[in-house]
DNA sequence: AATCCGCTCAACCGCGATCAT
DNA sequence: GATGATCGCGGTTGAGCGGAT
């Protein structure tokens, strides 16, 4: 938190005087007149925000306190185990991309979840890891975390409570139309294998991101005896490697955000022919390096799109 | 009661992306 | 295509609070 600038204080230099931009914490009035002024106005551009609204602030900073406290839709208050849990879930999916986390966390902001991640989750996280693995190494990329946070819940759970945020912080009915199409629904958990380890049909699918410049990009060595990983640099292209115990499929860099698609298969199930969901999976990739794939266009959002068109993947993403 | 210390969280900063000119 | 304005995001900072000493 920072000190609030003395409010409406015209500084001067030179002789000229400046109309300085205040800083530090907003005072109640302040908020009050970015309240009625987005209620009675909406959004526009911001800096008109600040400028109209009669606020001796940049519009940088309009913006953050409406998006971060004044939104109506906002909830308030301490992370419920369940929303700890989702939380942990999509990080393991998006990696520090808060702004996606929040999206499909109605009333709660990327801040928040930044903030709680940092101060408790990370914390958590890291007493975890010293008393057991020692490759759970802080890191912002995604990965198959902690293989356990998620069993304590069903894929029911967790759509339960996508939707019960959703409604909950909600007061009226244009609120709730407009956060529910803001989010969808989170991927059934037992498609994405979480704590699933050694069970028949096991295979992982994720996405690495922000992973310019950190070496091979690596990450996720499972070490439980059915796979290791296969993980091509950059991408640019595709390719099924095979060991004795591994398949490792990277599918290529995808865009600036997105280096890689990586699916890990158990290929002691290949081989044994026991998980046609895993050959299914397989074929699905080739065909999309025939049909679907085009380099540099992708996005997250089309990344989605396309993992979901999995035949084992039967969810909606935004 | 005073001080220290760790934690939380609101807010800022810097950067990249996007859009308008 | 170049430039500038604006937006959005993730990382970082630091005030304030509460518990420990």
């Amino acid at each position: 938190m920072r000190k609030p600038d003395t409010p409406g204080k015209n500084n001067t230099n030179n002789g000229t005087i400046v109309n300085k931009l205040r800083k530090g914490l907003w005072s109640p009035e302040e908020d009050d007149k970015l309240m009625t002024y987005m209620m009675s106005n909406g959004q526009g551009c911001w800096s008109d925000v600040a400028r109209n609204a009669g606020l001796q602030r940049c519009g940088k900073s309009c913006r953050l306190r409406w998006i971060n406290y004044l939104r109506p839709d906002l909830k308030r208050g301490a992370f419920s185990p369940q929303e700890e849990e989702l939380i942990i879930h999509l990080h393991s999916m998006l990696g520090n991309r808060w702004s996606q986390i929040a999206a499909r966390m109605p009333g709660r902001t990327d801040n928040e979840i930044k903030n709680f991640w940092n101060s408790t989750i990370k914390k958590r996280m890291k007493s975890a890891s010293s008393t057991s693995s020692p490759n759970n190494s802080d890191s912002s990329e995604p990965r198959d975390v902690m293989g356990r946070g998620l069993m304590s819940l069903s894929e029911h759970d967790i759509m339960a409570m996508c939707m019960d945020s959703s409604s909950s912080s909600s007061s009226s009915s244009t609120q709730t139309m407009a956060m529910s199409n803001q989010f969808q629904p989170l991927p059934p958990l037992d498609k994405y294998c979480y704590g699933l380890s050694g069970a028949p049909g096991y295979f992982n699918v994720s996405t690495s991101l922000s992973q310019v410049g950190t070496g091979n990009g690596y990450y996720g060595s499972s070490g439980h005896g059915f796979l290791g990983d296969v993980f091509v640099p950059h991408l640019e292209s595709f390719s099924i490697e095979e060991n004795n115990t591994t398949t490792g499929i990277t599918i290529g860099k995808i865009n600036n955000n997105i280096n890689n698609v990586h699916i890990n298969c158990d290929i002691n199930n290949i081989i044994n022919g026991n998980n046609n969901k895993v050959e299914t999976l397989v074929e699905s990739v080739n065909h999309w390096e025939g049909e679907n794939l085009k380099m540099g266009e992708w996005d997250l959002d089309d990344l989605m799109e396309d993992v979901i068109s999995f035949p084992y993947l039967d969810f909606q993403v935004e």
